[in-house]
DNA sequence: TTCTTTCATCGTAATATTGCAATGAACTAA
DNA sequence: TTAGTTCATTGCAATATTACGATGAAAGAA
């Protein structure tokens, strides 16, 4: 049916699978990438560096922003994003606390 | 029109997009939980603890096997499913690799 | 004012994903 | 053999995602 059934998962995982969708797709990946590396973060340039279509390119830039992993501040007639490095810190720990479990050890199955 | 366009990518940003689907819807992310605490792994035990119905938790194991980022073997009429440890590790220093990105000090924008 | 630049939004088309009933395959038990 | 158990696969319906042309809004330049 192409509906994700939250109401039966925990909080947590809901909101893993959220913010993993943030890196889900090349495209915000490399936006993500761009916005950490380069020395501007001019939506223009974001456009020209990567091939997507500008409208492509403003819909990731639009998700990325309501997961609150990026902000935006318009400079004249262009628009300036940067990392929200706050909520990237709190993002990163609950990802990192998904990725670093560890197997019991008492276990040997498989 | 649905289609990604990996062919402007490179292929590490296509890689971290695609392990990052792994985690990121939430039966995925309640399965690899289960798989790391559970005493057990048979995929019947998945069915009942995630309310799912079977087919739709047996095509989530199938992406995740595909991924390599578990594995599964037969015990009788049941089926075994396990963390594939070696593939999970490198998967997290690929995404450890994308999440630890530090700012450009030198950078003062937004 | 008018024109240009920059970006967001709208609308649309196409593919992808999610979920499950029905069915099939493989093994075990009787 | 027949029946039951367990899981994978098929087929389908519905929603989600991706991509972009066209358009609109806002600011600066002429």
């Amino acid at each position: 049916m192409g509906l994700t059934k939250t109401e039966i998962f925990t909080a947590d995982q809901n909101k893993i699978a959220m913010l993993a969708k943030a890196f889900a797709h090349p495209a915000r990946v490399a936006i993500l990438q761009q916005l950490f590396q380069a020395n501007t973060c001019i939506c223009g340039d974001l456009v020209s560096e990567i091939g997507l279509a500008q409208p492509t390119i403003s819909q990731h830039l639009k998700e990325l922003k309501l997961l609150g992993l990026i902000k935006g501040s318009i400079e004249g007639t262009s628009v300036c994003y940067c990392i929200d490095t706050e909520n990237w810190a709190s993002m990163k720990s609950l990802i990192l606390s998904f990725l670093n479990q560890d197997l019991d050890p008492t276990q040997d199955c498989c």
